[in-house]
DNA sequence: GTTCTCATGTAAAGGGTTACATGATTTG
DNA sequence: CAAATCATGTAACCCTTTACATGAGAAC
């Protein structure tokens, strides 16, 4: 993963959805696309200096208050093309996933070992907190069908998440001893 | 991810389990632990001497044949000290996903994209394929209750492995038009 | 004999995290 | 007025991939 500079294009396809700081960005990255794609501000902010120097966005300097400088960037035509070509072309590439908990169960070699249960209660904690924020986040950002109709693809991914994150709680479940 | 080198515990792991050399390591990321950690033969022949250099494994020169040089790395009781520290230790984080395809339907605006149903198409025959793939290794590695019971956590990765490509074709399916 | 798999390495480049650094604004 | 959040950047370090490089053994 990340040798194809994924990050460019994603940030395109929020920059697409309305003008944004490199704040707002990162803040996107630690809620909605969090879930399928990271990234630090200081991996966002070098890159949207790239895009704008290969003329894909630009800036647009606004001070609010007193003298806080914020930096609105926007696509440019030639940007908007390049996230269409992007989100157009195959993906052909199964999800790339590293889960350091199930790696560790790979080397429990027996159903009896002492390990096995507390570690698949941690687990199970841990999935099922995330399950529930997931699911508060749903019916806030999606009270009715008019929000789902207006992001729709939003609203995909969210269901996807919330869904990939009952699958693991009930797989552990099954494991778990009654 | 990577910033805490978890690639090192993850072959400590497997020479736990024989001694193998770069190469065979090589096939277990591409094999039954592909599905949750890869890594290439690149990275694996350095971080050998890193762990041969700190003592925690040991390598026992072989020829094949006529000249063919193999190394056998096995652990060393300090290596062997050292996997089971990090298994007993918690999991905390969250496994990481980096998923292009669900990110891009997140730039879907409308049920009516004509992108969609290609895209969703796309995703599914991927993922049946794999599906596939995975249940035929269940089958071969695990063709009995005692092969289970010799490889208790191969069996439960592998498992993990085939319900999540289940749920991800069910979920592809939910919104396939049919 | 040619192709595929076995087998081991190194180098260059890029992706990604953590830490360093600074300052304004808002909230309690 | 202190703490949290908004806001922007850079530097060092490590992880990871792609490409370069080489050669033996097995299978067809």
């Amino acid at each position: 993963m990340g040798q194809r500079n994924r990050l460019q294009y994603i940030i395109l396809g929020l920059l697409n959805q309305r003008p944004q700081t490199g704040y707002d960005l990162t803040k996107a990255f630690e809620n909605e696309i969090g879930e399928f794609w990271q990234a630090k501000h200081s991996q966002i902010y070098p890159m949207l200096k790239r895009l704008e120097a290969a003329g894909e966005i630009t800036h647009e300097d606004t001070v609010t208050g007193e003298k806080l400088a914020k930096k609105q960037y926007s696509l440019t035509p030639a940007g908007h093309e390049k996230l269409v070509a992007w989100v157009t072309e195959p993906s052909p590439e199964l999800t790339a996933i590293k889960d350091e908990f199930i790696l560790k169960l790979y080397f429990i070699k027996t159903v009896d070992d002492p390990r096995l249960q507390p570690m698949l209660q941690e687990q199970a904690a841990l999935h099922r907190a995330q399950l529930a924020h997931l699911r508060q986040r749903q019916t806030t950002v999606f009270p009715d069908q008019g929000a789902i109709d207006q992001a729709y693809g939003h609203y995909l991914i969210l269901d996807h998440a919330i869904e990939r994150e009952e699958h693991y709680v009930d797989w552990l479940e099954k494991y778990l001893a009654h």
